[in-house]
This record gives structure tokens, C-alpha cells and sequence, in this order.
DNA sequence: AATAAGTAGTATGTATACAAAATACAGGAG
DNA sequence: CTCCTGTATTTTGTATACATACTACTTATT
């Protein structure tokens, strides 16, 4: 039969998807730095494709906060101001608060596992120093919290927003002196779901987003 | 999908904007139905430009919630169970009370003025019988509120979700019923910021919400 | 009659060609 | 020296061509 052969092409992604991950990603990452061009045939040839699924990968970028563009001018990384920042951590902790409360109503048996899970490797994390580690560690934490809302639309949102200030919190979490305060945030907002006191839960992560923003803004003072 | 679709070709902006907001237009105003697919060679005939700018548009409106694509197979408008709307509200509902409070905290003389008019306005567009006027003008009364925010990308966020559920907003303003209370509630909204009420209006916004959503979803659950 | 295979037609994915606008720079006028 | 301007170059905007996957219909076989 021909069936296998079609389940190869399955694996198939459109090229602007791939361009997209691989922007998003190297956004993420540094490695395009804010207000820094993205041009079309540079990165085109630069990837091994043509303009199109560039362009195309670059009004994704656009929608989700990571580029900006100027008509007749092109794209860049998009940059990030001390306001601009407060702006998303604001809206982020009203949804951190919201996610959280519904994780409350919602957590299973085996969800309290799963967090309990990702607390302890977290707080493992915060012993090496792979700061990428440890990030990716408190994202799995926060993670385990957002899919039990059961609402994929709050999901993509908390993600995009945490995506806009990931290059700053990787530069914060080199500072070890955090982690105590970090770890222990996590064991209070994991306890407050174990006994399903909402209202605290809430509370404690309100505090928690809080603190990210304080020690956001002082990166972004320290670059400017 | 027999209607027109015609461009607004006046403004001096990048093809891809005007497709996008014409589609978004279509979309929102029901020319263009939930689950209607998205063609390319058939949008371009009928708009007159070619695939191109009608591809990046739809990347964007993907990107925006109002269109999903399957690789290969293309785009279709996005359909809404009463789930969806159900996860669209519940954000919408926390980012409301936030950009109230928000309001509450920043509005200035001239705000609560404009908000006063917007007041007036709605309520004179209730006595007429023209749905769109009337939700153009509760559109500008909460428009007043979340300027007052000084959070762009919070405006930008809330917008994109007034948009998700436009539609049906439309097709329950039509029950003329309803349009005391929501005049009450606007009131009552005026006057806890004039009062500078802060959780009161938090309060009142967020029942002001709910009370959307029952009636969006008896729309929807009609429809089925 | 039902199902499978084959085939024509259609739609999307990608690349490229051409047009128009923006930018950079050189040279000349004041 | 400064500023303006014209031109060359670069870059984006748009259209189109070609490749490939999918759809639906027809035909053949059991």
C-alpha cells in the first residue's frame, strides 16, 4: 500500500511556520536584538527560502507583539520601553490572577501531582546554572497552572504575553539571590491549590507577578 | 458568498491592510459566515489585487481569532461554539475590571466629560431601532474607558476581543428589552468613577459582563 | 451495487519577476 | 560649509508562474 508514504508527508509544516518558530525563536533568544531590521532577502537567503514565507512569517511576528512595521520601510524586532513593559505585566497578572483561580476550581488529583512535579524540579534547577534550565523549569510550573483553566484561549494569550518579556526575565534569573524567594512562592501558591483556597492563591500570585515586574523594570533601567 | 466586497481603496495604505480590514468588515458584519472558506484565487478576483496581499491578510486574521487555517487545505472563518465564547468572556470579564479600575484611577475631568456624552449618546440611540448605531455608541462609551487605561496594548487586546463577539452582540441588542438595564448599568458605571468608587465599579463592570454573556449565549444556543 | 484506482481540475505552497517607494550618497549651488 | 537635488541602490509591495497536494468524479473490477 501507499500508506506510510503519506504518513511521512504528514510531518510536514508550511515553510512559514517554520520561519516563523525559527524568528520567534532567535527573538526570543537574543540573537535578533530589539529595533534590529528584518529584512526580506537577507533573512530569505539567510534561511534558504524565498521572500514569501519570510513575509508572510513576519505578519505573524507582527500580531503577536515581537516585530513592528513601518509601511514602505520593512519590519523590525520590536522594542521594548519601561512602559511598554509595566503595560504587559499589568495585563498579565489580571489574567495570571484569573488563570490561577480557575486552575483552583478545576485541578484534579493527578494536576496537584504534575505541579508538585514541576516545583521540586524547579527548585532542582535552581542549584545548577543553566539559567535557559531554570526558565524553562518555571515555565513548565506556570504551565501545569494554565492548562488546568481549561481555556486554550487564555492559554495563547498568557504564553504570548510571557513571551514578550522573556528576553528580560532570563537576564533577571541570572541574579541567584531570587531563587529562595521564587521557590518559596511557588511551594505557597502550590499549597493554596492543594487546599483549595482561591482567594489566596490569588493573592500570592498577584505578589508573585509583582515581584517579576519590580525586578523586570531594573534590568531595563540597568540597559538603558 | 455572492456579496461584493469592495475596497476602500482611498487610503494610502499597503494592500494587505485594506484586504484585512475588509475582510475583518465582511466578517464581523456576517457577509461572510462562520466555517465560510477563505479562498484565495476567488477573494483576489473579487477584490481585484492579487494572492499575495490576500495571503498576508489571512495570516493576520488568523492571528486575530477570526480566521483558522488547515496547512493545505486553506482557510475557513472561524467558528464559535458556545465554549469559545464562553473562554472569550471570561477574559474579557477580568481585563474589563481591570481596565475600569484602571480608568477609575487615571480619569480625568475631561474624561468623565466624554464619558457623559457617550452616556447620553447610547441612550438616544436606544429609543431609535438601528442595532449597528446602537452598538457603534456602546462601543464609544466603553471606547471612553479604555482609552482612559493609558495601556495600548490592554485597548488593543480588549478590542480584539469586543471583536470576537461582535457578531452575535449585534443579534442580541436587537431584543429591545434589554436596553434599560443596560442603560442602568452605564449609569451606574458613570457614576462610581465620577465618585472615584474604585471596587464598586470593578463590581459593577463585572456584572455588567456576565450579564453579556447569558444573553450572547442564549444567542448561540438559538442558533443550534 | 459497492469499492478501489485512476485522472482531471482546483487550491494552496513557494519562488521569482517586476514596480514603486525609500535611502544613501555624490555633486553642485548658495 | 551647508543644504538641496538628482541618481544609484536597496528594500518593500504586488503580481504571476510553477510545483505539489487535495477533491471530486469517472471508470473499472469484484
Amino acid at each position: 500500500m501507499t500508506e506510510k508514504l503519506e504518513l511521512n508527508m504528514n510531518a510536514y509544516l508550511p515553510l512559514r511556520d517554520v520561519v516563523f518558530n525559527t524568528l520567534r525563536e532567535a527573538i526570543l533568544k537574543g540573537e535578533l536584538k530589539p529595533g534590529e531590521r528584518l529584512m526580506e532577502l537577507q533573512l530569505a537567503s539567510k534561511l534558504g527560502v524565498s521572500r514569501t514565507p519570510i513575509r508572510e512569517a513576519i505578519r505573524m511576528l507582527e500580531l503577536e507583539g515581537l516585530a513592528v512595521t513601518v509601511p514602505r520601510k520593512g519590519a523590525e524586532v520590536a522594542r521594548m520601553t519601561e512602559k511598554d513593559m509595566e503595560d504587559v505585566l499589568q495585563i498579565r497578572k489580571a489574567l495570571d490572577e484569573l488563570a490561577v483561580g480557575l486552575a483552583c476550581d478545576n485541578l484534579k488529583e493527578e494536576d496537584l501531582e504534575k505541579l508538585h512535579v514541576a516545583l521540586k524540579n524547579f527548585e532542582a534547577s535552581t542549584r545548577g546554572h543553566d539559567v535557559k534550565r531554570i526558565a524553562q523549569a518555571d515555565v513548565e510550573f506556570h504551565d501545569v497552572i494554565y492548562q488546568a483553566t481549561d481555556n486554550p484561549k487564555l492559554v495563547n494569550m498568557l504564553n504570548n504575553l510571557r513571551e514578550q518579556i522573556y528576553r528580560y526575565r532570563v537576564e533577571y534569573l541570572k541574579n541567584e539571590d531570587i531563587y529562595p524567594t521564587l521557590i518559596h512562592e511557588h511551594e505557597k501558591i502550590f499549597d493554596c491549590l492543594k487546599r483549595k483556597d482561591k482567594d489566596e492563591v490569588i493573592r500570592v500570585m498577584s505578589y508573585h507577578v509583582v515581584n517579576q515586574e519590580m525586578m523586570v523594570k531594573n534590568i531595563i533601567r540597568e540597559q538603558e
